[in-house]
RNA sequence: CGGGGAGUGGCGCAGCUUGGUAGCGCGCCUGCUUUGGGAGCAGGAGGUCGCCGGUUCGAAUCCGGUCUCCCCGACCA
């Protein structure tokens, strides 16, 4: 019998060793991108995580880049415990039946059972808030703005790495402020300087904004603020949120203050976190059938200098190419592993997403060039040796652009507009729909759901953020199947 | 909770129908030859076959029980 005509094109035989390609299946593929690049391996317990020398690296570039902009936006670093009184999480209502079930409870302690047994957090709002009480007494403590970098606990049913795990790290904000209108304020600066600004600039991925539905909401908000992204089959991913909690909290802990004309008033609060599922979101949104693709800012080693044999002073050259590259201020490494061969380890580098690599060999050598291989359309350029440092600048700075543009252009081309349901689920199944709420509405929201398609965040016509009072009837819906 | 599937070296799997004491690919170790896109040859290490019990001279294989994981549905948000 004879073969159908043709293999489809995107989707050749297996090579040996090669990754699963993206388009036969986007799951296992980013299970082996982050097993294969050695990002994390799974934890004993199921749903926890270790994450490995080089996702955690790229954590901690992350982590520097937020952390920059956070106390930019004028909040301090602090710490609270990881253990919570069972009775705090019950203070909020709303806060408790939200989280009660995914909550991690800890019964016995030195050998005993604990008269009152202690969650592990799974986000420090009571706790916080119960020193926020301590520390508010007058107009002049606010605004009070108050980060922590921290693990987190939330039971998880369906775990998958980075994405969603019962163990994850992350920063979470809390502030407290006088009127609602600085509260607000703050939600959305950092929703612009800090999220936005690190996803755009740092990440390189797009994000759609907008705030959620009733139905999305945090648990305790008044508001939350979202960024969407895109990940490369069309789905979304929460990359970060940022709440107004309005008096919720200050209501239930107590966050009082005098104000100027002495009276008593409750405190306007907010809360804003962005964990390591980021990392996931960076594997799906711009790694290729070859593996990882890295935005430099956020790459352990910017550029490789991979020595291809040891022979006729080719590594003389290496390594005074690595000195050069060191002191124009990139992350190098020097890859002289000669006894592995040339092509396992352009993989292998390739496969965790270093942006440039040069290769050194005496070929090259003796006709005084090196080969400058750029990750993100691994195209290759011969260059003399006294222009490779600077082939290898150029390298980094088109990475960055290129992955952010790639990104937009699918972000663009798998966002569709529609008027109706039916016609929402179908673009689903493509990339983001947008849908005027008022065709929607919370009846349309639970059709979609059915559906598997969630409404991800309402925003203006244009795209922009709504504008406080603006009728609901005038939002648009942004839908689609998430993470 | 209901239906389906799967547990065998680090990873992925075969073997089970028809019982005879475990095999393949990748990976790993050693040596030699190699090295410009996942090298070749030779040698080697590594497994209480998820767990408990039963049948049998003998169980990865047959029977009963049990645990875990995956998929679909339900439930929850």
């Amino acid at each position: 019998m004879a073969p159908p005509r043709e293999d489809p094109p995107d989707a050749p035989r297996p090579s040996k060793g090669a990754l699963t390609p993206r388009r036969v299946d986007f799951p296992r593929w980013y299970q082996e991108v982050v097993a294969r690049a050695e990002l994390a391996d799974n934890g004993p317990v199921r749903g926890t995580m270790v994450i490995r020398p080089w996702g955690f690296a790229i954590w901690e570039r992350l982590q520097a880049a937020l952390d920059m902009r956070i106390k930019a936006a004028g909040a301090e670093n602090a710490y609270f415990p990881l253990f919570i009184p069972e009775s705090y999480l019950r203070l909020e209502a709303e806060h408790v039946e939200g989280f009660s079930p995914e909550l991690a409870v800890v019964t016995h302690g030195g050998g005993k059972q604990l008269e009152e047994p202690v969650v592990v957090r799974p986000t420090s709002e009571t706790v916080i808030n119960s020193y926020f009480a301590k520390w508010v007494q007058s107009h002049r403590d606010l605004p009070l703005l108050v980060n922590q970098w921290a693990n987190v606990v939330r039971w998880e049913l369906r775990p998958r790495l980075f994405l969603r795990t019962t163990e994850f790290l992350w920063q979470e904000g809390h502030t407290a402020h006088a009127t609602e209108a600085d509260a607000r304020a703050y939600a959305l600066r950092i929703l612009r300087d800090v999220y936005v600004d690190t996803m755009e600039q740092v990440v390189g991925i797009p994000v759609v904004t907008g705030h959620k539905t009733a139905r999305e909401r945090f648990a305790g908000a008044t508001r939350t603020w979202t960024c969407e992204g895109m990940m490369g089959d069309g789905k979304a991913l929460q990359m970060g949120t940022s709440h107004e909690l309005g008096q919720n909290f200050a209501r239930a802990f107590g966050i009082q203050f005098t104000d100027e004309e002495g009276v008593l008033r409750y405190a306007w609060q907010t809360s804003w976190g962005v964990s390591t599922r980021l990392i996931g979101a960076l594997v799906m949104a711009h790694g290729d059938d070859a593996g990882l693709r890295l935005p430099p800012e956020l790459a352990p080693v910017e550029v490789v200098v991979l020595l291809v044999r040891d022979e006729n002073g080719a590594r003389r050259a290496a390594a005074a190419l690595v000195d050069e590259l060191t002191a124009a201020g990139h992350r190098v490494r020097l890859d002289d592993r000669t006894d592995t061969s040339f092509g396992r380890r352009s993989v292998g580098w390739e496969l965790k997403g270093v942006p440039a690599r040069v290769e050194v060999g005496p070929r090259d050598l003796a006709d005084g060039v090196v080969t400058v291989v750029a990750r993100h359309d691994r195209t290759k350029a011969t260059v003399p040796i006294a222009a490779a440092a600077g082939a290898v600048g150029d390298v980094l700075a088109a990475t960055a652009s290129v992955l952010h543009d790639e990104a937009a252009a699918e972000l663009a081309r798998r966002t569709s507009e529609v008027a109706d349901v039916a016609a929402a689920v179908d673009a689903a199944a493509v990339g983001f729909a947008r849908v005027p709420w008022a065709a929607l509405g919370v009846e349309g929201e639970a059709a979609l759901a059915a559906q598997a398609v969630s409404v991800r965040c309402l925003q203006a016509a244009d795209g922009s953020l709504a504008r406080e009072g603006a009728p609901e009837d005038d939002l648009v819906a942004v839908v689609a199947r998430a993470y």
